[in-house]
DNA sequence: AGCTTTATTGACAAAAATGTCAATAAGAAA
DNA sequence: TTTCTTATTGACATTTTTGTCAATAAAGCT
């Protein structure tokens, strides 16, 4: 066994590697038991450390939640722009691409939930940044020029939509009419694919 | 003033009434303020009784919980299936009702907050006349006959997707992109049509 | 009227969750 | 080594939320 009874040791992290452990572990809940487990106690059980470590680094409760999404908005921004770029060497497989990084971030990383989360208890407005990336993801499609610029916001914002709707209640949907999970999401695609086509013939 | 010291009168209701006042006091908390205002003190309150009557009456907070989930699910549903019947004399007007009926009640009626909060917390797998629902929403799209039963399939499994995602995140994402907040719902409900137009020809 | 049932409630108890604090110890620097 | 900073923690305090209970009173019944 490696407990030991009179002699304290205590892992002593870096102060930006004890909010990373704590917030990985926060996520990990999170995505799991979904958002009614983020309590005091069962974050710092999940950490490996006490309650009062983790007011200590992030003040309070309510602090722990709001380091901890803006942590998970800023990596599902960065995966979805990382997966964007690697896009095919046409432009149909690009699109391709970006659609199915939206709905691998939103439906196998569990973003939607935090989505979900965000919107339901509506502190999500607070974070700039947001808004910034969906600038940037609105302007990087409008530049591909296969449809107009108006046009390519509303395709980023379907496609996004729909990615969330799809990856928050997608399985359980599918699941109800009988079908395998990943049903969903294959007609999502499916859909944006047909409705990009129509935006390109009517451009 | 109305306040009375000495004299006290109380409100009796008759046991339905009394939850039907609850629940309605609970369901305008939920959406209006959000789940996270599902308190025992915060439904009471609204709900215009004490504590221990909620508790009287639904026996603890999660009974509370269990029946608002399972009166609105119903609410939701008769919505649906009575909006979907008064579909217009072609088919074409009968599924575009279908299609704003699912819109009017997931995103006005807020019914989409409630999808997700039942979601998050996985408690809605014990409904089983949601399943019920489904089935019955998917043969009457099925008995249209202007696509193949498995098409319908598709297509309720996508509009209710949609629909729950764009009344969930439309308003926030329009207004990320600086558009109306009524766009989502207008782009989704054109990307149902084009689908819906795909699928009759390719059948 | 009196009697019965039970919805209602205030006061209180219990539980759960958050937050405080002084003491400890791990690691860096002197 | 010694000193210093501070991450860490257990014990405790506070707040919030839920649940209990006996007393009250509103309505139906005889």
């Amino acid at each position: 066994m490696s407990i030991r009874k009179t002699g304290k040791i205590r892992v002593r992290r870096a102060p930006e590697d004890a909010r990373e452990n704590i917030l990985a572990a926060a996520e990990r809940l999170l995505v799991v038991e979904g958002p009614l487990a983020l309590k005091l106690a069962e974050v710092a059980a999940a950490a490996g450390v006490a309650n009062a470590s983790v007011l200590h680094h992030f003040g309070s409760i309510d602090g722990l939640h709001a380091a901890l999404m803006e942590r998970m908005v800023r990596q599902l921004i960065a995966e979805v722009l990382a997966l964007a770029d690697k896009g095919g060497p046409t432009r149909d497989d690009t699109q391709e691409a970006v659609f199915q990084a939206l709905f691998d971030v939103f439906e196998n990383r569990n973003a939607a939930r935090l989505a979900a989360w965000l919107e339901l208890t509506g502190e999500w407005r607070r974070m700039t940044h947001v808004r910034e990336a969906v600038r940037e993801v609105v302007a990087r499609r409008a530049s591909f020029g296969d449809v107009t610029p108006k046009q390519a916001e509303d395709l980023v914002l379907i496609s996004v939509t729909l990615a969330m709707g799809a990856g928050l209640f997608g399985r359980a949907l599918a699941e109800l009419i009988g079908k395998p999970s990943g049903h969903a999401r294959e007609v999502a695609t499916e859909m944006l694919r047909v409705f990009h086509a129509a935006q390109c013939e009517k451009r």
